[in-house]
DNA sequence: CGAGCTGTTGAGGCTTCTCAAAGAAAGTGG
DNA sequence: CCACTTTCTTTGAGAAGCCTCAACAGCTCG
């Protein structure tokens, strides 16, 4: 069910245009590119290495044995993964794009400082940010979660912080890189759900589709009122 | 909306007799007890402190400003919290029982290097706990919930390092010290739904109430087969 | 013993899921 | 390059599960 594995694993290459974003490529010893839908490592496996985002995103997901899967985290570049409690990754990875990712061995890790450091720093987000994801599947409605879902990829806004509309048109697109399938998984819904809340969002003019994983949010103070949290 | 206000914290005394539990009493400078129910910070607090549950137990919840509230984590002896990626706490902590804790400013936290690894221990193994709560929130029934609860207070049952059953008769008794609305709001249910399970695995036998939040469990073995992990 | 809170039970409604079918998009091979 | 297959998405109808509202029971404590 849903399982990919089209891991065709492209040679290695430097990531040297890394886009400006803050990695930490200095720390890490190999790099290796996946393509999208590419399994990095299953739930179980052991835990050799610790991995980090460059380029790309990946999804993090536990299955049941039903086959009921939840994806528990989605990650961008400088995001850390594979930092399990015992000697087995808890969740599997897969790239949802084509990513490229920065890999060390867990000793490495362990001997380096600034690693450390680095890794104590994306935790503390994660769990943040696990905490959030806790409240979207345990207490929001369908509509807020998918509302949730699509401010997260419009940047400095729906924040503590927001900067509010900054032209008379609140407009934004944004490409969401998942398939109904991975949304649905990551929003604890199923797909049609996710795909009628869409339609409904359309019918509203709170969104219109350029393509089917690239929306534009038509009015993005008015979609971020519909997340629950204000 | 089940606010609770009665922080009536009682004066600090040396957590001596600490039951043996690994805590890092040592690195501590201050104790705090605090009685059942009793506030020990809100989101949105200036984070100056790091906590240690040194006896007694904690949850970390978050609201929604229509008052819908998620329990988010469960603290017991050894677990930290308030370990925020910010300078104010993303979470609200409250005790479920009488509880004493250990606690240190984040500078004192920050330059002690057994403090950090030991932060660092605690995260990975709350981001772990955090992912299968999401599993639990995004693709559980109401009975695999509760049963996934219940499972949480039997020690060495239900790991994938399981023992099985030792006597003939695979009995235990669980103390939960959490009311109805806390565990509704942890498992992502209303009361009534918490309430109508636990009759329900009454009749079914799975169960038997010693007291409203003492429960005996008939069928370990049983029981954990409803959790939809195996 | 009565007041107040917590928990239980029932009836009905709403949201989301399941199952099914058709439409759109993407990949495949001639 | 086009027809075909395969996969993904959308939409509909009906069912199921959980929630809401309401009343009652049970425990706690003054």
């Amino acid at each position: 069910m849903h399982m990919h594995s089209n891991l065709r694993s492209i040679q290695p290459r430097n990531g040297s245009s890394d886009e400006g974003k803050e990695t930490m490529s200095g720390e890490f010893s190999r790099h290796k590119q996946f393509p999208a839908h590419g399994v990095i490592f299953f739930e179980g496996d052991p835990a050799s290495n610790i991995y980090e985002v460059a380029a790309g995103s990946v999804m993090l997901y536990k299955l049941l044995p039903d086959g009921r899967r939840q994806v528990v985290e989605i990650l961008g570049p400088g995001d850390l993964f594979g930092m399990p409690a015992g000697d087995i990754y808890d969740v599997s990875a897969e790239t949802l794009t084509e990513t490229l990712v920065h890999l060390m061995s867990r000793k490495e890790a362990e001997t380096s400082h600034v690693m450390q450091e680095h890794i104590k720093k994306c935790l503390v987000s994660q769990v943040q940010n696990l905490h959030e994801h806790a409240v979207l599947l345990g207490r929001k409605s369908a509509h807020e979660r998918v509302a949730s879902f699509l401010m997260r990829f419009v940047p400095s806004r729906g924040d503590f912080a927001c900067i509010g509309p900054q032209e008379d048109a609140d407009e934004s697109v944004v490409t969401l890189n998942m398939t109904r399938q991975e949304i649905a998984d990551f929003l604890g819904l199923t797909i049609e759900t996710v795909s009628r809340v869409l339609s409904d969002m359309k019918r509203r003019k709170v969104i219109t589709m350029e393509k089917q994983d690239r929306i534009r949010i038509m009015n993005v103070c008015g979609l971020c009122h519909l997340t629950g949290k204000y």
